[in-house]
DNA sequence: CGATTAATTGAGCGGACTCAAAGCTAGTGG
DNA sequence: CCACTAGCTTTGAGTCCGCTCAATTAATCG
């Protein structure tokens, strides 16, 4: 599949990409890397920034290299949803779809490699596995909206929250399912935690305390958490 | 693409199959309709049997041909959420993975084309035309989940059982956005309803009487309502 | 027809919301 | 260094939407 034997003639760039040992670019042969690389395009884009809005027109792609994405819907009277976050080496967009229905927001600082809508469509066409690779990241984010699903409609205030610290513990810090102290940053305000949630801002402030009060977390300075009993955590999210 | 010419080759269960004009057998010739067809079995299943069960093995597909499945998670105390509807001509399961992380169950009788995991896998890697077609229905779960989301998170007891009479206004008489009146029959019991908005049987009970006292819905015999007002109908969802 | 399950309606309660105020942080400039 | 601001977070008090519990009515099916 991949030729790693040739390693030196791999673009640079994608050397030290974990897109294409985790990501979609995984799928690639070192022709594609080099045909993709030359047009594709390193950003950083700032916290708060969008990068794609809802209902509108884009012709980008781009996988993240580092930091969070929000997505996002938005109600015309302003309310909001959350319906992802998307972390490193994720595939951002909309495949065969000119427009999103969701707008893609940097939660955090964002590093991306974006890439034009044709040239991937064109990968595609002459490599199948590269649209197996996206349809297996389709799958994923399914599976992961439907288990939020659940959280959404069914789970209580404090269920709700743990169950953001939990899958935030989760995806900073994978297969650390251990009892031991762990140490995170949320990539959320607390404004967007509720909006992920379900839930308003003092509401998820007032569960953020009991979790303090019931020993399971500890806060730090910033957006720091220390989980103090993982196992505590995951009960707590209605487990 | 496919050999419409040679219509009589075609087996005769899949000439007059929704699944081969609008669903996943579309990417098929004819040959491999033939030779999908040797093992594929047709199903009625009674409203009420569950097809897949949630974390458990199992490995059939199928494609639905009549009746609604209904996709769900359930918690350990017993506390349920509808993740999704599936309408024919749909394909049920989860490619590439032996289990299932929700449940299938029928809604109302279901007739379904039922197939073996392998025979599916097979072909794929010689059509990835197939593959395409089921990441496209991916895709589509995947838009509706996510607006299904912001329902659960956002919208008030009164929004949401308006904007499920909508979904099920829309996927079964689709294309009819008219203001004329139009019937329709609600493929779940209101405990069903309830679990997929994340409410209680009293309160979507409530708010439906709320819908007819508004003069948007009328209610008939049996799960039956006519929609009277589809634009105010639309516009109690939230929108 | 009764038996059973599904749906409606009512009364009262409580969890999460709203509104309001005070406490933190981080950033800016004197 | 502190003063000042603007944005974020916490905490409190009171309200209301949707839940719970209970009773009745309506459908479905032997």
């Amino acid at each position: 599949m991949r030729q790693d034997i040739h390693n030196s003639d791999i673009p640079a760039l994608c050397r030290a990409c974990e897109a294409r040992h985790k990501g979609v670019c995984g799928a690639l042969n070192t022709e594609q890397l080099i045909r993709l690389n030359k047009v594709t395009r390193q950003e950083i884009i700032k916290s708060g920034e969008e990068l794609i809005t809802e209902k509108e027109q884009n012709n980008r792609y781009a996988n993240i290299l580092r930091g969070v994405a929000k997505l996002s819907k938005l109600m015309e009277d302003g309310r909001q949803q959350i319906v992802g976050l998307q972390f490193a080496p994720d595939f951002l967009g909309r495949p065969f779809s000119s427009v999103s229905d969701v707008s893609i927001e940097a939660a955090t600082e964002l590093q991306l490699c974006t890439f034009p809508k044709k040239a991937l469509e064109e990968i595609i066409k002459s490599s199948p596995v590269l649209e197996h690779k996206l349809h297996e990241q389709t799958l994923r984010e399914l599976d992961e909206a439907r288990a939020w699903m659940l959280t959404l409609g069914r789970k209580t205030a404090s269920e709700k929250v743990a169950n953001f610290v939990y899958l935030i513990a989760t995806h900073t810090n994978p297969e650390e399912n251990q009892t031991k102290n762990l140490l995170l940053e949320l990539p959320l305000k607390r404004s967007e935690i509720s909006d992920f949630l379900g839930l308003t801002i003092e509401t998820v402030s007032r569960q953020l305390t009991k979790l303090r009060k019931a020993d399971i977390i500890e806060m730090q300075e910033g957006r720091k958490i220390l989980v103090k009993d993982f196992g505590k955590l995951y009960h707590a999210c209605g487990h």
